[in-house]
DNA sequence: TTGAAAGCGCTAACAT
DNA sequence: ATGTTAGCGCTTTCAA
């Protein structure tokens, strides 16, 4: 294998030094537009291509931030993280991303492989496992952005977008009570993580603003998955007192709480089922799934320019936002609207 | 921000040399005991992280494997991911994923920001628009691995994972004209993939086996997605001779056509649908849909152990491995399956 | 507008 | 078992 092309190959072509070579390369302005041009020749015909590992040792700057999810296989991430790529591309950064799966030890992982990797910054939403954050200080200690999104813990101190998870809850228990649904299930993470135990609340606010009553027994934590809705929808279909209808903690859930009541199809009445997400499939299944729309999109475009922000500030932190972004109703026939 | 701690500092606080510091923190066997714990403990102490960037640049070997795939936001992809991961990690290496969003130009980008990344490496799932490889063969140049799995390019010749697509196609074909269905229609993607023709050819060869007519009316050429299924079902049932089952590109495409089917409801005889990936979606929806097995986890396995081997040939290209996994029907009520 | 030279943090001969 | 030293490829003062 041929030794790779470097700035010194090309200084060495055109008899200039690797300083100009690399001004040329990097647009700085006071450099002859002969000599730019010479350099751009010389380098595509010796087939160059920049080694950043050595320009972000020099530099300090790597253009590169870490985003850490649950999972990429929901829409919900996959449409943040592309609005996060979309926001940060037109500044030169890129981001490279890691899974948790909703898993402690390997967000915990995560951080550190990607502080090793010299990010500039951390964009973060926590596993439902999160529990403790010294992992996330560590970035701060570092004085690189680290901006939490969707999944927040209460005691980070660092700033986040999230959804009002609170008016979530209200939402699609509102709707369910105007729908004429009057015991209603809720089945959800558990609670170190904010946003779920908001939802939870708006939840049980709805209710007793409309003069219902919470029933703990309508209420399951559990995990975020198909599996989950189904283990979840079959529990309360043990309950003495059977649910009229059930929130489910995504729309992956309530396609398992949806399939077990299909299977029980004739033996059991109607059951209104709502999610959260809007996964790509939820308005194609039948009956269509109503559910919350989260506004991904929105979510990543403020990451990127929350990060942008910070990274112009001399302390990252010298200021702190905390934005908090309004979720829609989407209702459909799983519910009860045609 | 106070300056982060190097093996100089590690070197200093000891009294030895940083290469005795380097050797330690790396496992170098010959250490001895006693100086390969100090380092740990003065490494812990002042919160050393290793620059994984000087370590790259130095050694040229970042660890790190770029993947290229279409999109992440499939259940396929997804899997082949995780398993890539899993095979990869206990040797060491860590993966940065690069979606194409389906576009040539994005995987054009994506290939030479992993190479100027400095990747040990390339796997890659082409586009539906990939019709030129210039840029693959850049890897290839540089000495490489490239590994392209699944969604394969004749012209290329590196390793290959790839389903017996010919065989999906057969499968689904032949399984529809067992339950009964004589007039089948097929939607794909556009050809210059391999595997999008070998399906074709399969669907063919298995209606002439069973002395059915292959009718160019039946076969869509679209892209994937829930809006592709919803047209091409769109467009079929205004076909003159209305198919009585549909062969849709994945089961995200199933899902769109499923959706135009069940607008329609009572007004077109009961039509079968299958899909290609079975999507996590797809056991759960009502009617369950019927779907082609790929085996992404299988993939991924073996484009890890395939990355692995070349790295260990003195030259990547040395033998070059073309392997073929065999697909499995799954066959569910969308085809008529109890 | 260009050159000279130092050095980012680490590894890896080559010594001892 | 440990020290010395020369870079990896690039950026960036400082000087001219």
């Amino acid at each position: 294998m041929k030794k790779k092309t470097t700035i010194y190959d090309i200084a060495k072509e055109l008899g200039v030094t690797v300083s100009t070579v690399s001004r040329a390369l990097s647009g700085f302005p006071a450099i002859s537009k002969n000599t730019r041009q010479a350099v751009f020749d010389v380098a595509k015909r010796l087939n160059y291509s920049p080694n950043k590992l050595a320009s972000a040792l020099k530099s300090g700057k790597t253009f590169i931030v870490g985003v850490i999810v649950p999972s990429v296989e929901s829409h919900f991430f996959a449409s943040i993280i592309h609005s996060i790529e979309e926001g940060l591309k037109s500044n030169g950064y890129r981001i490279i991303l890691f899974q948790s799966k909703e898993l402690l030890a390997n967000e915990i992982k995560g951080v550190k492989t990607l502080l090793e990797a010299q990010v500039d910054g951390i964009m973060a939403s926590m596993s439902l496992e999160t529990n403790a954050i010294t992992h996330f200080e560590e970035i701060v200690k570092q004085n690189k952005p680290l901006i939490i999104f969707d999944r927040v813990n209460l005691k980070i101190d660092v700033p986040t977008i999230t959804l009002n998870d609170y008016q979530a809850g209200y939402l699609a228990t509102e709707h369910l009570i105007k729908q004429g649904y009057r015991n209603i299930a809720f089945i959800t993470p558990v609670q170190q993580i904010k946003i779920f135990s908001d939802r939870l609340k708006g939840y049980k606010e709805a209710l007793q603003k409309n003069g219902l009553v919470v029933d703990n027994n309508n209420i399951i934590f559990s995990g975020l998955s198909i599996n989950d809705g189904f283990n979840g929808a079959m529990e309360l279909l043990n309950n003495t007192n059977i649910p009229d209808a059930i929130i489910a903690g995504d729309d992956f859930t309530a396609l398992g709480v949806t399939k077990k009541l299909s299977e029980l199809g004739e033996h059991i009445p109607k059951i209104g089922v709502i999610g959260f997400a809007n996964e790509a499939f939820s308005a194609y299944i039948s009956p269509s799934l109503s559910t919350i729309d989260q506004h991904p999109a929105q979510i990543g475009t403020a990451c990127a320019e929350m990060f942008l922000e910070m990274i112009l500030q001399q302390n990252p932190y010298d200021t702190i936002r905390n934005i908090m972004l309004e979720p829609t109703l989407l209702a459909r026939e799983s519910t009860g609207v045609n």
